[in-house]
DNA sequence: ATTATCTATAGATCTATAGATAATGC
DNA sequence: ATTATCTATAGATCTATAGATAATGC
């Protein structure tokens, strides 16, 4: 009995269920939560829009898994982070517009009234300044070089991330995202190398 | 003659067309664009959804009156602009939680495809940034303290701003947002004051 | 005459439900 | 039996056009 007859029913809906997410996040990418149709969604990966809805319930349900997908790849500890490291996910974000666009396009959307990522992206940001607070206190103590604490300066480090993401967004040719980012890491603190 | 007769027809057309404007504005940071329905800002200045098509050909047009509007508000001319004003502006904009809704939402929505503000913001943060680079020359030459040049500052400068209007916006109780930036502009080489 | 506003309505969508049919798995 | 998927469709919207009616201004 080959490997693929093993597969049994509770993994190939899982992996139609992943599939339908992938494809929502990049319709969403293209016209936002909700500009985005079930039935593009659906198109994407070979179903009828009612097809979908055998795997999620509602539109919203769909939005809900997008968002804890995310979660996911922010697995990574918040203790294993460091300061050098934050320069290379921007970097590496440089290179999946994609991903960086949709959720651009989810934060902006989320600030309306009644958005139903407002909740997630409120509780997600307050965790983040936190891990960013730890992570420069790791890197500086409780004073950066310049005078101010780790927890005034983590959402400063976090607009910087996202504000530069719109102006990349918007305009790849004209805005270095690493570098300008690699240029606020150095106002914290850094020495200054051949600027 | 009372002065009320005196008042012709384009003027009060005009004065409708403002309302208009300011409806939009309103059901914007609350929907925005795409979820923003003709009918809805129709209600609001107590027209029906054709009623108000009588003043604006199409949803877009009302769009661009809403843009054009905001470009009025930046009149002051860049020249004049100096970097201790940046503060004071941070926290006018504080004062307006709607208005700034309504951009960020709609800056949130420009970045997906096809979307009529794209054209609109990628031209616009090319100027802020020229404007902001101009800025921060007079104030502090070709380099600053930390020996950047004005040129890659401004993208840091403008990526704050937006950045913390987003983090405000979705939890003003954990932001200080006029605090934070002018945590920023004393890292740009102010000198610290009780921190 | 022109302007302001309305009713009626076409033509697209969109989400979600109901229920049928085919395929899969114990 | 359960799972996957489809067709049909209800019920809401939404933008925009057509054309009527009332009010305003030379």
């Amino acid at each position: 009995m080959p490997y693929g007859d093993a597969m049994n029913a509770r993994v190939r809906s899982e992996e139609r269920r992943a599939e339908i997410v992938r494809a929502a996040l990049e319709v969403i990418a293209e016209r936002g939560y909700r500009g985005a149709s079930l039935a593009a969604v659906a198109e994407r990966v070979g179903l009828t829009q009612q097809g979908l809805l055998h795997y999620f319930p509602t539109k919203e349900a769909v939005l809900v898994a997008v968002l804890k997908e995310r979660d996911q790849w922010d697995a990574v500890p918040a203790t294993q982070w460091r300061v050098d490291l934050l320069a290379s996910l921007v970097e590496y974000n440089a290179m999946r517009p994609g991903i960086i666009q949709t959720f651009s396009a989810l934060l902006g959307e989320s600030v309306t009234e009644g958005h139903p990522a407002r909740a997630y992206f409120t509780e997600r940001y307050r965790q983040v300044r936190e891990s960013m607070a730890a992570v420069l206190r790791t890197a500086y103590g409780d004073r950066l070089p310049n005078g101010l604490t780790p927890e005034r300066t983590a959402p400063l480090l976090v607009a910087v991330m996202d504000g530069l993401q719109y102006q990349w967004l918007l305009d790849p040719d004209s805005v270095d995202m690493p570098a300008a980012f690699r240029d606020f890491l150095t106002l914290l603190g850094e020495e200054a190398e051949e600027l």
